[in-house]
DNA sequence: AATGTGACATACC
DNA sequence: TGGTATGCCACAT
């Protein structure tokens, strides 16, 4: 089998509704593995070796802050990409982040 | 097997 | 308020 825990990470990633966001612990505590969340950016970073669309502007740390842009091909484009979803950035944060704020616990496992 | 690492999170100074 | 330090766990080497 593949590695379950990016697989699992994309999938999630992949589920998150257009114009809504979540943090890296909030998918790492949907796996089950809250202390990984590291994990999650980790694969993020390997999510372009999968050919699956993987919307990594749409994951954010738990300030709602961009601290991944910086891994995109270009850093403009992570907010660029947020905004074309509806998503306010100022100042590399999210607006409203707690409102855009998607929860992959709640909203996968009801 | 062991060591290093990291797109986080939390605590402390 | 902000930088530093540690924990944490799965993957990479």
């Amino acid at each position: 089998m593949e590695t379950n825990f990016y697989e699992l990470v994309f999938d999630i990633v992949k589920h998150i509704p257009k114009g809504r966001v979540t943090s890296y612990g909030a998918i790492a505590k949907a796996l089950g593995t809250a202390k990984s969340s590291r994990m999650v950016g980790y694969a993020m970073n390997l999510s372009h070796k999968h050919d699956s669309k993987i919307p990594a502007h749409r994951v954010v740390n738990r300030n709602g802050l961009l601290t991944g842009k910086h891994h995109f091909n270009n850093i403009n484009e992570m907010q660029s990409l947020l905004e074309a979803e509806g998503i306010k950035v100022v100042n590399d944060s999210i607006v409203n982040f707690k409102t855009l704020f998607w929860d992959p616990i709640t909203e996968l496992n009801v």
